[in-house]
RNA sequence: UGGGGUAUCGCCAAGUGGUAAGGCACCGGUUUUUGGUAUCGGCAUUCCCAGGUUCGAAUCCUGGUACCCCAG
């Protein structure tokens, strides 16, 4: 990268992914400011007040750095574009996964477009992946710590987007990134990685999703219809799942702890097998919704590639197969655990990530359909 | 109230005189920008109750209580 005097507003976080993005925008010569977003307006002020203190971070290293802090409140076009989305599919029983929205609706478009109002050139976030040009055109690209690579997040920002955003911590590995945070004294250096839902943040699930939807509690049956406890709600569990099930020691039964296999809305009974690898607990192919190609189209109507059916699974081989509706069917080498409708399947070509779209249907190896 | 059986952590369950296994669940930490997964740690001074025998009992004896089964 050669030095330049473009302007570029960093999403600044509080955390310390992007404090040192700004550092190294900085010395990279652009000019930097940051802009600190708050997409969630609290419903309890007392208990979770992370917001308060992350923004008290963001400005501190702002301070230490010599920048401007911007801060806006995009509350509204969250509220509306990524969370009434989010209650939909968990009502409709599905597992929605809102940071990819996030990301597609909030920072790379509202955000981008209040930067360009700022008159900025471009705009940088602290999330390990890459841009880069690939094939003569530009790419969203796995971050170089395979370990955080947060692509999978990405993978419905547009193109145009991508090119428009630097990313400075996909070039490197979490630890470097600590260290550089350390070696300039940056208040965020030592700070624990947030996790949770961005905007969101951490909190009781449960109670969370309470507020905003009825719990109809029901019974938990074995796949041959034993009713072996009582749920909550369906929508508080998800495939895959063992904690919260809350089912003992069963005469009769192996010592094994149980798992979510599947969700009966219409009967309202939520199935767990016991076994962390029960065959009911993985799947074959699948289908998903209309897909976001990073390139606007997919690379070809069909093809081999890698994919990944939930954040931090390392890429499988699969085939895919475009279908007109423009969501694709996908069939795995290998029967994949827990893959489950409302996540997302993010397909990739190397170290280059195509796109993705979410999850729809699901067949179990063992099944003949449905 | 004739016979037989069982009573050990929330649940399942070892232990039959030597000073309470294990699993599941649950709780906490780690991992993690979804939900989960995984991983590490915690979790019965006490064995239905009351007496007794013994250096020593969840384990033996006596008497209760509860539940189960077979007979009625």
């Amino acid at each position: 990268m050669t030095a330049t005097s473009g302007k570029v507003i960093v999403g600044m976080s509080g955390g310390v992914d992007s404090s040192v993005s700004a550092l190294l925008l900085m010395e990279q010569g652009y000019q930097v400011e940051g802009l600190f977003m708050k997409n969630w307006d609290e419903d309890d002020g007392t208990e979770y007040c992370t917001a308060k203190a992350d923004l008290a971070d963001a400005q501190a290293v702002c301070e230490k750095l010599g920048i401007k802090l911007h801060s806006a409140n995009f509350a509204a076009e969250y509220w509306d574009n990524v969370f009434e989305h989010f209650l939909a599919e968990y009502k409709a029983g599905r597992t929605p996964n809102p940071d990819i929205l996030c990301n597609r609706e909030i920072k790379f478009k509202v955000f981008l477009e209040y930067a360009e109002m700022l008159g900025a050139e471009k705009i940088a976030t602290g999330h390990y992946v890459r841009g880069g040009v690939r094939h003569g055109r530009p790419r969203l690209l796995k971050g170089i710590d395979v370990n955080k690579d947060q692509s999978y997040f990405l993978h419905a920002v547009p193109e145009a987007a991508i090119a428009r955003t630097l990313f400075p911590v996909g070039e490197l590995e979490k630890p470097e990134v600590r260290a550089i945070a350390e070696r300039h004294g940056l208040a965020t250096a030592r700070k624990k990685d947030s996790t949770g839902i961005c905007f969101i943040g951490e909190r009781r699930f449960r109670d969370f999703l309470q507020q905003y939807l009825p719990a109809q509690p029901g019974t938990i049956e074995t796949p041959e219809g034993e009713v072996i406890g009582e749920h909550m709600g369906l929508m508080y569990y998800t495939l895959g799942q063992r904690q919260g099930l809350g089912i003992g020691g069963l005469a009769n039964h192996p010592e094994a702890p149980w798992y979510v296999a599947e969700k009966d809305l219409e009967r309202n009974v939520l199935v767990a097998v016991q076994g962390k690898h029960h065959p009911l607990l993985y799947t074959d192919s699948l289908a998903t919704e209309a897909m976001d190609w990073v390139a606007g189209e997919p690379p070809a109507p069909e093809g081999r590639f890698t994919a990944k059916t939930r954040y931090r699974q390392s890429d499988v081989p699969c085939t895919v197969h475009t279908r007109e509706d423009g969501g694709v069917e996908v069939r795995f080498d290998e029967p994949q655990r827990a893959v489950t409708p409302g996540q997302s399947l993010v397909l990739y070509d190397g170290d280059i990530c195509l796109g993705g779209g979410v999850i729809r249907a699901i067949w179990n190896a063992t099944e003949t359909g449905t």
